[in-house]
DNA sequence: AGAATAGTGTCTGTAAGACAATATGTA
DNA sequence: TACATATTGTCTTACAGACACTATTCT
């Protein structure tokens, strides 16, 4: 059998020198990066959780919907406005070893779901600089968590999410494509908290219940012709949502959906123990759509595992807590 | 109905000022971009695409194999060494517009499919500095197309494709959780052409059929404890390949995999023209397995549009050909 | 004629959709 | 006891897997 070195060099016995007659150490040695311009790094988070509202009704169960966490940017530019949390990486960590340490500094939880999500970097994105961004997913159990408002935030806040599609138009091109536009609202609702002393930016908009509501429009671009197919995410209206970040939004929720039916994704953003209502409900928090109770069951069998506890005092029948399968971990993927 | 400005300002009379007393403009004006250290961001470019070989009985149909375009480096580091086609990115374009263009560059190609796969930013992935790689998935038809080395290439070849799980295992962990690792091994087959005078970088490796063959092994490795699910993929060895282009094609093959039986993917491989049995035969080359025949054929027969028009010629029975569907183009993602 | 592929028909098993029926703790 | 949810049963429909059969051109 042979072996190979897994190193930067091989086993040669001359070193090899390139077209100036460099070895690779010589080369490294006398590497100088330049001064070309170069971006700055940064990741952006969408923390996503399902959190229910209190319940009118001392029977009826608490209505589930999902949640994104947004902070207020507390300086320039798009001062006052709301953003995903986030922050630069550093030259001696990885993008994803960035998007923990944000997701912990402003949750205070680690080892959860975190997954990849795509790279901005629109020229102009930032009026700053040129800053490329690496978007992460985030899915978390938020029960009994607090969140922080970092340093570049003046508040943080977990805003209720509706992503629904507006209009979709299908034009015939005329090189014989087609372009194909989805048009969705994005709706990010708070409840508005007493105004501090220190609060000195008024909130942009609160609906008639007196919530902060946040508005902005994003479409789905797909260009098809004969051979290529351009699929784009282009911010028509940002609302009061800083940088591209209704596009992040948008996408990562279009994501998530994509996936959730497919895998046990969703068993990220429940607790320890959970019913099977409680999972069904995170599930149509996040398709938008109600879900047939026996099939939703059949589905979940395999990824859930039986305890032996009940929840208590629900108005109504008790129900059977399970937990993740630590057994039979199927096909996800 | 509420008009908004889709623009970095709003409508406010006095223009908010941050904690120093700024105006967003002035904030501007004033801003520094510091000197902190920044990363080089460049693309790497999985290109696949599907071709036949000669065969030596004139009845049967060649048989259709996945490749990959490689580079071999005319420079440090990994001189010598199988890459990826890629690039930095500019500061005035996009990453995807990078691809584009260095697609184009490599290829003579544009318009073709071209999906953001993943950003990869281990430390120390790059000897020589800070390099970010944002990787692409490109699916072109090849038929008729001149690859080019570009200028940090002394060659560029098709590679033939063969991406197998070798060992997978479970272990379970102390802390309750899980860790699964699947083990690839990769292997690229390419032609080798005759050592022409400039050619003084010898071949690292050729198998007994004198064709050049790379070998690396990649591990796919999940770790799934009670909340997280933390998915990474390993060099293990990477062969004759640089940098950690084993890793970037292992995602890029599972992705391909993942996403072709859901959608149309698979038909930007195809010409124009062709027939049900080649695009059969381009499934089968990407998921490395048999499909059934009837079965394909009704999966295949909403994406796809008739033609009068047969294959000649063929030492048997002619078969219909085919195009992309501009109709009915169904759920597509 | 025979080789090899093209194209179609149909049986079967599995899983999802739909809806109904039964079970049970709490006010 | 009634309410609201918990849990299970089963009929129907859709579709993928499996395999067999027929059709057609070229040498």
């Amino acid at each position: 059998m042979k072996m190979r070195e897994n190193k930067n060099e091989d086993s040669r016995r001359e070193p090899l020198r390139d077209a100036n007659g460099l070895t690779e150490e010589e080369f490294l040695a006398g590497y100088d990066a330049g001064d070309y311009e170069r971006p700055s790094i940064a990741t952006d988070m969408v923390i996503f959780t399902v959190a229910g509202e209190k319940e009118e009704n001392y029977r009826k169960l608490p209505k589930q919907t999902l949640r994104v966490l947004l902070i207020r940017r507390a300086g320039h530019p798009y001062l006052g406005r709301w953003a995903l949390p986030g922050g630069f990486v550093r030259p001696n960590e990885t993008a994803d070893q960035a998007a923990a340490r944000e997701l912990f500094e402003e949750t205070g939880v680690d080892r959860v779901y975190l997954e990849q999500l795509h790279t901005f970097s629109d020229v102009g994105r930032d009026p700053r600089t040129w800053v490329v961004s690496c978007s992460y997913m985030a899915l978390i159990d938020s029960r009994g968590l607090q969140v922080q408002a970092g340093d570049d935030a003046d508040r943080a806040a977990w805003f209720e999410l509706s992503y629904r599609m507006n209009s979709e138009s299908r034009e015939r091109l005329d090189e014989g494509g087609m372009l194909h536009v989805r048009r969705y609202e994005l709706k990010l609702t708070a409840e508005s908290p007493e105004a501090d002393s220190n609060d000195f930016y008024a909130d942009s908009a609160k609906n008639a219940a007196g919530k902060l509501e946040l508005t902005a429009t994003v479409e789905h671009r797909i260009t098809r012709t004969s051979r290529a197919s351009i699929e784009e995410y282009v911010v028509a209206d940002r609302g009061d949502l800083a940088f591209d970040h209704a596009k992040i939004i948008g996408m990562a929720i279009e994501r998530l959906r994509g996936r959730v039916e497919e895998n046990d994704l969703a068993l990220h953003l429940m607790p320890e123990l959970f019913t099977l209502t409680e999972l069904q409900q995170a599930y149509e928090a996040i398709l938008d759509r109600e879900l047939l109770k026996a099939a939703f069951r059949r589905k979940a069998e395999p990824l859930v595992e039986k305890t032996d506890q009940y929840t208590e005092n629900a108005g109504h029948r008790p129900s059977r807590l399970y937990r993740r399968s630590r057994e039979d971990w199927g096909d996800y993927r």
